[in-house]
This record gives C-alpha cells, structure tokens and sequence, in this order.
DNA sequence: AATTAGCACTCTACTCAAATGAGTGCTAAC
DNA sequence: GTTAGCACTCATTTGAGTAGAGTGCTAATT
C-alpha cells in the first residue's frame, strides 16, 4: 500500500487538528471541516490504511484517530522541508525577547537563566539552556597573587574572558620578587595553550625555571588544568518545568513526577544536549519526537533542540520541551530566529 | 473549657496516628490501640471537647478527626520543648551523609548542591539550602590586572576567601608601574574595609592619589562594590522537588503546580530564608505550619528551617519542606546534628 | 472502480440509585 | 463520670442504564 497525496492530505488534516485540539480526531469531523469534499465514510476507509500504514492510532475502538510518532515525524520533517525554502521567517516573534537580549547582563549565568525563563513563559513549554562550551579552552592570562600568609590566589582567565579561580594553600612565604618571576613565568609558558598544549616538555621546562619552587608550579599546573578542563556538568538551566500541567496527557502523577524529575536531575539531560550538538540537522535544529528523545523519562513528550555558536567552536544548546502535540512550527520559527540573534549580538561585541 | 491531661494525652495519641497513616482517625481506633482504657464512646466526648477547642478538625461528618495547625503546633512545641532536655541526640541519623561532607569538595555552590540533594534523599521531603551570607563583607585583598589591551581584571577577594571578578573595559592605556602603583592604592585604602566603611572621604582620597587615572578608579570601585554587596538573590540551592508526590494530599494537580512552583522561582523562597534568619527559635529552629509559613504557596506544607554559623555573622539557611504531616521529630533532630556537623567540619579548617 | 449511505456494533463517559461502611452524636443505663 | 446502644450522616463503591462518538462493513450509487 502506498502514501498517496489524499493520503498526506488526509494525515496532515489528523495532525493538524490534533494539534489544536488535543481531542483525538473522527472522520465525521474532517469530512465536514477540510475542503477535501469526501464522505466521512470515505476518510474512514483512507483512515484504516493510515492506521495499518503506522501513521495514526486509536486509543480505544470507538474514538477518533491521533498521529503515531511516525505520523508526528513524516509531518515535522515535510515542514522542514518547507521552511527550509521560506528564506527569512517572521521576525516578530521573538521582538519582545529581543528587546532583553540587547541590555546584556554581565553574567552569561543569569542571562541564560532568563532566557531560560523567558522563552519558557513566551512558549508555554518548558525550556532548558546550556552554556556555551569552549571546546577548546586556552589560557588568556594567568595571575598569582598572595592574599595572606599561606595563601596563594591563582586567578586564570581563558577563552571569551571566562574568568576561574581556586585558592591555593602554601607551605613556604613567597617574596615579592619571586612571585613577580612566577607571574612572568607562568605567562609566558602558558598563555595561549590549551589543556592538549600543556604537555609534559612544558611542564617540564616550567618547573625547571621554578627551581626551589617547583612544588608550587605543581600545584599551579593543576589550578590552571582545572580551570580550563571544559566540565562537561551542570552548566544547564531550566526553566517552565510547571508548563507541562497545561497538558492534560502530561499531567498525571506519574508522568510529571517523571518529567519534573528529568528538569530537577540535570545529568539526564546531558545526554540531549550530547546528541543534539553531535547531529547537526537543519540549521542546528532537531526534533525529538516520543521515543526518539536520547532522555528515556521524556518518551512521551517531544523535544526540539538547537545549537547556538558564538564564535567558532563555542556552542551551546537550547532545548524546548513539549507534549508531542507542541506547535512544532512555532517552535523551530522561535528557535532560529532566537539563535540567529543570539549569534549576531555576541558577534556585534 | 480546660485542656485537661487526659484530652491532651488524646490529642497527641490522634496525631501521632495521624502522622503515621495519613488517615483521619477514629475513636474506635484510638479506644483499641492506646493505653487509655477509654471506651469510643468517651473518647468521642473528648474529641467534640478537642474539636471544640479547635486543636482538631473533621475533614467530613462521618470522618475521623484529623490535627488542626493549631493542633499541630501544640504537639511541635511540646516536643521541641522535650527535646530541649534530651542533651544529645542520636547522630547516627546523618551518618552517612557525614561521610560525604568530610570529603569537602571545593566549590561551595557544589557542597551545597550536594548537601541539599542528599538531605532530600535521606528525608523524602523537599529541601533548600541557602549559601552562608556573610553579613558584612569586608575587602581582604585586591588585584588589578591586565588581562589584554584595554580589558582590566579586577579580582577581589572577600572575607570567607570567597574571590569574585568583573572584567573592566579601560580607555587608556596603563603601564605597567601605574598598575603596580594601583593596585597598591588599593590595597593598602581598601583592605579590611566593609561596604559601609568606604565612605566618600576614602573614595575622595582614593581618587587624589590616582591622579589622572581617576576615571579608572571609579570603575575599580564599583566592581568592589559590586563584589562585596550582598546579594540577596538567588544563591538558594533546592532538591526532591519530586518528593511532594509521595504525599496524596499534595499531589493534586493545583498543590503540586503550586509548590513546584515555587521551587522553579526561587526568589519566593526569599521570604522563608529571611524569616529564619531572623526569628532566632529553639537553636535557630523554626517550625512554620500550614498557613504560618511566609511562603504563600506553601499554606498546605510545612516547612522546617535551621540556621547554621559557620562563624560569627556568617550564616546560611537550611530548609525541609513537607506535608504538614511530616515527622517533625525526626526533621528536627537531623537538622540539629546537621547543623552542628557543618559548624565543626568548617570550624576544622 | 471509487464513493457513499446506512446500519449494527463497540467502547467510553456519564448519571443515578443502592449498598457499604466508617464514624459520629446523643440518650439512657450503669 | 463512663459506657453501651442506636439512629443518623456522609464519602465511597458498585452496578445498571444511557447517551454519544466513532468505527467497520455491506450494499447501493455514481
């Protein structure tokens, strides 16, 4: 049996009502509500093949149809496709987001964060945003200072002025001088290079230079590789998580219980943004649909991610989280039009 | 009407039983499980006499009697005062979460984070932890550096070794020894100095000595001031959000949204932090029941809020939250033991 | 051969009444 | 003051009955 166009036609007519409604969809309904002009009796014959075809499903004998994940996914990805040609999308969308994108907060923490918090209000789903990922940092600078006795700060800046510090507890009293001589060292071996770089002739040639002081140089190695390793945790933040009570299909004990749980235990959505910057899909943007989803306790809802890059090599992942019945349109239009602009106010600094 | 030793002793047989079954609870049931040697018949008396008194209530007519707030909070301060007595505790609730304390990781925000997850898994209630605030920071040291032409690291360190950092944007072009010279300035106007304490006749002074470079101290300032205001936002660490599920009467749709809700908006939680950190109870104790709790949306919990010094004027809140019917006794005693086990491991270092 | 009308059938959701049972309040006896 | 006993209340459960939405299939129509 084949996937004619009445066929498409009839399942796209499903899914769309679907959408909207929520309410799982009766011939009787598109016959009257479509310009297809066939009896409801026809649609019911078309509907049986879309069943056996895998498209659709009834959740018990008597009720309507509602779209499988197979039928989600031949309808997200024919949208795709679509938009892929509509050049430029309608901006407006995301115009108010904008508008608190532009007085950029010092701290990407909190600006993620309201994002975050934003596009979860703007969208009614619940959103997730990672930082962005050096994936390759280097170190820009590196300070050693004594804050008191004993204590040795180590400031280390690297990549897009990220800025880390650990303090550092030492048994000998440093004098100005050797400090300074420290200071110079460190900078001149170490500026520039990444945890990769920082080999063991590096280390080697640096301790030489430290002499008596070696044992610090020891510990300020490790203060720098620290501060450069990319940590691969945590950096997400989430927001809208209550969103998912709008969805009657998503509200039951087990099911928020579950989801929230996902938003609340952040390791489980590593796994999401792991694939979703590995599978660069269209323009950076994915859709997980049901099962699909990398985050098994998300199986029953969908999932749109995009990537933003900074600058070259410095990503991060935006993540949207609906019922499988998210307005996917809407989504992918915010998503792009978002990272498009998160890209250009970064690049314009 | 007196509430006599025997109604007493009733009251605290209902919500003991209460505590443990979730159940309204019935004379029948009281007369045949407690040493009362009452016939239902006299206890129902006492009930309509507690009822009365308004320290129980009847969810329905032909229901058991279930524990008022006012109920509760007699039984809360009765025990609490036994507790008082009761010199030491059994510690060997929070065994094992000591284990992992000892092992102190670096990062505060991390500790916390974990502190917090493990309490909720320990205790199935939700939980909060408020990083310590130091109430009046005071500049230890400061650093100037230039990271890279026109960009100027400003790095301060706080009371507590905690360091914060703000990237400055400088027009001019610095040597080297104006720099040395500067940070000197600073250090030796500014160190021990608290944000009250850098009044406009330092600042004044500060800036004669800079000479031309004036505007560059102004920035400088603001960033210290930045670095040392306390910030009352946000620095609220919560877990087991998920475990308000467990708990029937908390699990419909509107409560959970609600309470979930406020775990999300972490600036709600505010309030409650500001609360106990006042109202100094039995050793920084506080139990707010149903409708007493600051928080609003968590009129249908309680919630349970110890304060923890790690030295003098620096402090932090810790926080459960649960089902009105949760085992105060045990919520009380972990956090008592927690408490002083935080004060001796950082007292340690 | 494709479409449609018609009808029997299925299944959910809702309503209603009756039965159940836990628990009370009150009265009268102890 | 305490208790036994009984009538009463009310939430919950159960089952029957009904309405309604929607289907699948067959036979008639185009």
């Amino acid at each position: 049996m084949e996937l004619d166009g009445r066929k498409l036609k009839i399942l796209k007519a499903i899914i769309r009502n679907y959408l909207e409604t929520g309410e799982p969809v009766g011939s009787r309904t598109l016959s009257k509500y479509t310009d297809l002009n066939l009896s409801s009796a026809t649609i019911r014959n078309e509907m049986a093949d879309l069943e056996e075809l895998g498209y659709i499903l009834q959740p018990h004998t008597s009720a309507g149809r509602i779209p499988s994940d197979k039928g989600y996914r031949l309808y997200v990805d024919d949208m795709m496709r679509e938009k892929e040609q509509e050049v430029s999308g309608k901006e407006k969308e995301v115009e108010n987001m904008k508008e608190f994108l532009i007085e950029r907060v010092d701290k990407v923490e909190l600006l993620l964060q309201q994002l975050a918090k934003q596009l979860a209000e703007n969208t009614n789903y619940a959103t997730m945003v990672t930082a962005p990922k050096y994936s390759t940092n280097k170190v820009k600078f590196i300070q050693l200072s004594r804050v008191e006795p004993g204590k040795l700060l180590v400031v280390v800046v690297i990549d897009g002025n990220i800025v880390r510090n650990t303090i550092l507890d030492v048994e000998e009293e440093l004098s100005d001088e050797t400090l300074l001589h420290l200071n110079m060292m460190c900078n001149t071996s170490l500026n520039g290079l990444s945890i990769n770089e920082i080999n063991l002739g590096v280390i080697a040639k640096l301790k030489e230079q430290a002499g008596i002081h070696r044992a610090i140089v020891g510990s300020v190695l490790d203060a720098v590789a620290e501060a450069i390793t990319v940590d691969n945790d945590l950096e997400i933040y989430t927001s809208g998580a209550t969103n998912i009570f709008r969805y009657p299909e998503l509200s039951d004990q087990e099911k928020a219980r579950n989801l929230i749980g996902a938003f609340e235990h952040k390791e489980l959505l590593t796994n999401l943004v792991q694939e979703s910057l590995e599978g660069e899909g269209n323009q950076g943007i994915q859709v997980y649909i049901g099962s699909e989803t990398p985050v098994q306790t998300m199986k029953d809802c969908s999932v749109v991610t995009a990537t933003y890059e900074l600058e070259e090599g410095v990503k991060g992942t935006i993540g949207i989280i609906g019922p499988k019945r998210m307005d996917y349109e809407r989504v992918v239009n915010i998503l792009k039009t978002l990272t498009t602009q998160l890209d250009n106010i970064y690049k314009k600094t």
